[in-house]
DNA sequence: AATAATATGCAACTTAGTTGCATTTAATTA
DNA sequence: TAATTAAATGCAACTAAGTTGCATATTATT
């Protein structure tokens, strides 16, 4: 498994503070490897079936990355949480792509969202998300 | 249970040129009643006990409803679908906000969303969805 | 090498939503 | 108004994502 991406998940994970183990990094290097956000049942599939990793602790990994800004969290249609690895130039004010087809989910960095939005009165705002739904280019 | 809300779901439902039936009915009243997205959960806990409806069957008159273009679906960041009637000024290209203490879902139709985003070459656009994420007046 | 806090694996659980099928009901026709 | 029939409903069983508790293993520190 070590690779480009497990080096560059190994330099990540250390920069937390917090503990460096294999499965963060395995699980980390699979995301760097993506250009779409991925789903834990496909993180799953890319894993190394040799060494096996349990179920819950990836459910846990993935929490943790995600705790710890390495990644980010994207709530689709399908009731399920898709992962994806944040890069520097990827703010947490972006929008995200789902293909209608097949469910994909990607990042769209270009799209620019004000925020501050006006909310009725008393309500405090937080973020914004901006989901795009459509058919991706594999699927037309 | 016949009331304002029973009438006017009657009057809605009859204008699909399908069946008209009382779990239809009343599960659309419930929803004409409510000014934010309720999640099954809370249509059921909604409904006159003593009328027994099933589960499923709930799930599959919403499912028709939204169907039939009378109410929309809202995805959460719970896993859970939330549903909200439509009303004619409710266009489908509106905003959604979350509060993230109580779930809570309403609809921010004050909201103009610019359609027609640019996608990566090949994709098709279909519609785009925004959601505010904050806290809601009663929770902060 | 001993330690202490944290991460992991396992089993069992929860919750939202779905499927198949027999029964009932709304709307149509005789 | 009764017979018909296609669609709606209820029930049981299922799926799939994600969670909890606890015993065991591992990381980083002393």
């Amino acid at each position: 498994m070590p690779n480009n991406f497990y080096e560059k998940a190994k330099e990540l994970i250390r920069h937390t503070g917090y503990r460096v183990t294999h499965n963060r990094l395995r699980t980390l290097a699979i995301l760097l490897a993506e250009q779409y956000a991925l789903t834990h049942r496909e993180i799953e599939e890319r894993l190394n079936v040799k060494e096996h990793l349990d179920r819950v602790t990836l459910y846990r990994v993935l929490e943790w990355l995600s705790k710890n800004n390495l990644v980010h969290k994207i709530a689709g249609d399908d009731r399920v949480w898709r992962f994806r690895v944040n890069m520097e130039l990827h703010s947490h004010q972006h929008a995200h792509f789902i293909c209608t087809r097949c469910t994909k989910v990607i990042c769209l960095n270009n799209f620019r969202i004000k925020s501050n939005p006006s909310l009725p009165l008393g309500y405090l705002f937080h973020e914004v998300e901006l989901t795009v739904k459509g058919v991706c280019a594999e699927c037309v």
